[in-house]
RNA sequence: GGGGGAUUAGCUCAGUUGGCUAGAGCAUCUGCCUUGCACGCAGAGGGUCAAGGGUUCGACUCCCUUAUUCUCCA
């Protein structure tokens, strides 16, 4: 079976077994400060264990993609050096929210392995929770009991907390889980050692490959169990192991879903696979890192310096190395495999196909950069190369490889690999110690508190009334305190809000709550996956009372304006530009709108022209807002809707239409668009190689904007006595601006050359010394630097001494030749010192050029006297 | 969120404890030579040294603030 067909047999069987079919939701986390990426297949499930939210179905499985690279999970190093760690990897699922248990669970697992993917039961093994004395748990004998229909006791194993009781976070729901793993070693080692002694030994062919849980714990913020009225069930079993073991392979690598890309980074590196260790490292990092950045990009996460897209840059970076290295790709390569893996799995996540372009271009940008970064990095490492061993050295020290690594992002293991190459080495220990202080200040910069919640009011799910009221009663159903940087604010949950909590790029509302004559102000208000947290710097003196809560509404419907112009630019952009235009982020306050979108060339100034021209006659239209906050997802499709990738939609969804602008969307907006008033874009750039990004303001902004520009011109035309033609009248101050300017040089040359011409005629003969001190009418220090540089070039044996008054303070300028510095030990630097005494001054410089200011007028024809004396 | 860099001519970059009248290569322009693969030669133009403060006789250089950008950590 092909991997394609195995990923189809699973969904199949469940669909059968009368699950819902869902898609998989996008890699890349939002709302939920605790997780970037998606890293298991309950993700998205998460708020319906937390009772946050409904369950959609009783019975789900999905096949889920997953990036495990940051966090508790993180995989990344050991990519590539074994057969089986990956980045992103697909996680195949069945859910039983409240319905389903252990038994169901148990003989489904058994049905789809042994009776329809055939895999041999003498093969299999499964494990139990074996109990905890701690938790005052029993043995699962019911799990037990259930494998035993199909296994000899001899292949079921009991299991230790660690491995066998699934536990979400400190707190939450949580349960036992039995684990399926597959023995894939030769008969003749299974002869030597029995498989049930390997089970979770991390052998490398003895592996888990399906985990079932069985949530029916919740564990209190005590420590203590208390049993759940719903019970779940959550499975997840990797899907490229079941290939592996389907296939008969006994690496993931070797099954078709890594081989095409491999034996492509083959031919391009023009190496085989299987040959020699180093290189097929790289090819199996490469083809895995491949996946996780396509994917990436596909779901709207471009690589970038933080945070999440930060991540996804260096596991590219990661990639361009290990391939820069060991199969000596100094030119981007990666972004040409993006062919390969559309193909292999473009049938299962059409974004590969809609996207690729995009993904192509990012890829070969960022190679790019990276690229240039490592030849940096080479020069400035060839620079601090220490002194070689025959020279007693030979070390290059930890700090400063570090330096190399932390500022100019040059990776260690090619610091290193240099040097070995040179017969030198590194102070890894120096480096680890360095890179171990960093930590240390980044840990106590980010530490934040977060006290528990203290649950006043137990409710199903926080209603948002805020489309339809700014205002309504409400009451706190939960609250807790976090304290970062030594500043304490409260997380307020209501049981109703009319605040919008940030989300789809739009901001979160401001405003208040009021009980008793009193209002505790809220700053902020954000969303926790589906929870809605409202920020306020103190708490209410009576959490329990009921709340007037009130949105700040100048400032939401300076949001809306911005929201609504959003979809109308969107709008505006496929009509000017093309129907290509695919949002790519977005971000509405109410101060301004910023779109970004995928484009592959700059939008011109004409095209930007009729595109704000297009959103004001839309505006002006008056459009009425058709809302509708519950349509069939596919039924929204056929409506034309815009929907998002990377973005995960319900089967119902909210709908939002103003004219022929259609778009899913769970933002607030204006009831027509008249309100909006005005639109203005302000910006257009790129953001990233294939990306624009418009910013743009509406309403109150877009008014001031203009204002302030009209001020401007009236202002700039009254100086010129409201000429007819401004950019002419300009032109030509300008151009006569210009000419004056030469015309002023060229006097001031003259002046300078008749000052110089006068000096010239001073000159004393002293000793073969050609003297000249004066006191001279130039007030730039510039022009006396020039005059002194002149004269040095006419006149041999020249010492110079000129007095002058800059800025109203008297200064003196010494030269001498270079031949009387060197023979007779003049220096000016010394000489001008003492003689700015005179003028209570100091200064210094060279030997044979040097200046002084002092704060004495009176002094300065003395100065220039005493400056003489020193040549006599 | 925290740390470390960078910002100098149209482009790529030098610029040593603060003082060599801000440089190089490429590009541009002019002239000459001639057309063979980055043609050659001679010359010229082009800089608020990111912005704004400060210290100093003197700041590209030191300090502070801001902006942009790179990089590492969380």
């Amino acid at each position: 079976m092909n991997s394609k067909e195995i990923r189809k047999a699973f969904i199949d069987f469940f669909e059968g077994k009368g699950h819902q079919i869902v898609s998989s939701a996008p890699m890349v986390v939002k709302n939920d400060p605790t997780l970037m990426f998606t890293n298991a297949g309950m993700n998205q499930f998460k708020d319906i264990f937390l009772g946050n939210q409904p369950a959609i179905s009783k019975r789900v499985a999905d096949t889920q993609k997953c990036l495990r690279v940051s966090g508790k999970h993180n995989d990344l190093e050991e990519v590539g050096h074994d057969t089986y760690h990956h980045t992103m990897f697909e996680m195949l699922g069945n859910w039983s929210f409240g319905d389903y248990f252990k038994e169901e669970a148990i003989n489904w697992a058994w049905e789809l392995l042994h009776d329809v993917l055939k895999i041999p039961a003498d093969r299999m093994y499964a494990s139990v929770f074996e109990g905890s004395a701690d938790d005052k748990l029993e043995r699962d004998t019911e799990a037990f009991d259930l494998w035993r229909k199909f296994l000899p006791a001899s292949q079921i194993i009991n299991g230790s907390k660690k491995d066998n009781f699934w536990e979400m976070g400190d707190t939450g729901p949580c349960g036992p889980c039995s684990e399926i793993h597959v023995d894939l070693r030769d008969d003749s080692d299974r002869a030597k050692i029995p498989g049930q002694d390997l089970v979770n030994k991390d052998n490398p062919l003895v592996i888990e490959i399906w985990n079932l849980v069985f949530i029916q714990y919740n564990r209190k913020a005590d420590g203590k169990l208390e049993e759940l009225p719903d019970k779940h069930v959550d499975t997840g079993m990797g899907f490229e192991r079941l290939c592996m073991v389907l296939q008969g392979k006994k690496s993931n690598y070797d099954t078709d879903v890594f081989q095409n890309t491999i034996q492509n980074i083959a031919a391009l590196s023009n190496k085989r696979y299987g040959e020699e260790q180093k290189a097929d490292i790289a090819m199996r990092v490469i083809a895995d890192h491949l996946r996780a950045i396509s994917f990436s990009i596909a779901d709207g996460q471009l690589p970038s310096n933080n945070k999440a897209g930060y991540v996804i840059r260096r596991i590219l970076r990661r990639a361009v190395r290990y391939g820069y290295t060991f199969l000596d790709f100094k030119e981007p390569f990666i972004w040409k495999l993006v062919e390969v893996l559309k193909n292999n799995m473009g049938d299962a996540f059409p974004e590969l196909i809609s996207q690729q372009g995009l993904i192509e271009n990012v890829i070969r940008e960022e190679e790019e950069s990276f690229l240039r970064t490592l030849e940096t990095g080479i020069r400035l490492l060839e620079k601090s190369l220490p002194p070689t061993p025959s020279e007693g050295g030979g070390v290059l020290s930890g700090e400063l490889a570090f330096t190399l690594y932390d500022t100019f992002g040059f990776p260690f293991d090619l610091t290193s690999l240099i040097l070995r190459e040179k017969g030198l080495s590194v102070d890894e220990a120096g480096f680890l110690s360095s890179m171990e202080k960093q930590k240390e200040r980044s840990r106590n910069a980010a530490v934040q508190e977060t006290d528990d919640w203290v649950e006043l009011k137990k409710i199903e799910q926080v209603v948002f009334v805020g489309y339809d009221q700014l205002e309504a009663e409400v009451s706190i159903s939960k609250y807790r305190k976090v304290t970062q940087k030594n500043k304490e604010f409260y997380h307020l949950v209501f049981d109703q809000t009319p605040f919008y909590g940030e989300s789809g790029g739009q901001a979160g509302d401001s405003g208040y709550i009021e009980a008793g004559g009193k209002k505790t102000p809220i700053l902020d208000t954000l969303k926790e996956n589906n929870l809605t947290i409202h920020i306020a710097q103190k708490l209410p003196e009576n959490p329990a009372a009921p709340f007037k809560a009130v949105v700040d509404h100048q400032k939401r419907k300076m949001t809306m304006n911005n929201h609504t112009a959003t979809h109308l630019l969107d709008h505006a952009l496929r009509e000017v530009l093309g129907t290509h235009i695919e949002q790519k982020g977005s971000l509405v306050n109410s101060e301004y709108l910023r779109f970004d979108f995928g484009h592959f060339q700059k939008v011109s100034r004409e095209e930007l022209d009729r595109i704000q021209a297009r959103v004001n006659e839309l505006i002006r239209e008056n459009l009425v807002k058709e809302e509708n906050r519950s349509v069939p997802y596919d039924e929204a499709k056929t409506m034309g809707a815009i929907a998002l990738f990377g973005e995960k939609y319900g089967d119902r969804v909210r709908v939002i239409k103003f004219g022929e602008s259609v778009e899913l969307c769970g933002g607030t907006h204006v009831p027509a668009t008249g309100q909006i008033g005005s639109f203005i874009i302000t910006s257009e750039s790129a953001i990233s190689a294939g990306v624009r990004r418009i910013e743009a303001i509406t309403a109150d902004h877009a008014e001031a904007f203009v204002k302030k520009h009209l001020d401007e011109l009236t202002e700039v035309k009254m100086m010129f006595n409201n000429t007819q033609n401004l950019k002419k009248s300009v032109e030509d101050v300008l151009a006569q601006n210009n000419k004056l300017q030469k015309l002023m040089e060229e006097l001031e040359r003259k002046a300078a050359s008749g000052i110089k011409q006068e000096l010239k005629n001073k000159v004393q003969h002293i000793n073969g010394v050609n003297i000249i001190a004066e006191v001279i009418q130039l007030d730039s220090a510039q022009a006396v630097k020039d005059l002194a540089f002149q004269l040095k070039g006419e006149i041999d044996n020249l010492f110079l001494a000129l007095g002058s008054v800059i800025g109203g303070k008297p200064s003196i300028s010494v030269m001498i030749a270079d031949n009387l510095v060197a023979e007779k030990g003049l220096n000016a630097g010394a000489i001008v010192r003492e003689s700015a005494k005179e003028m209570q001054g100091g200064g210094g410089g060279q030997a044979f050029y040097a200046t002084a200011g002092g704060k004495d007028l009176s002094g300065l024809a003395a100065a220039v006297e005493k400056a003489k004396s020193f040549v006599k």
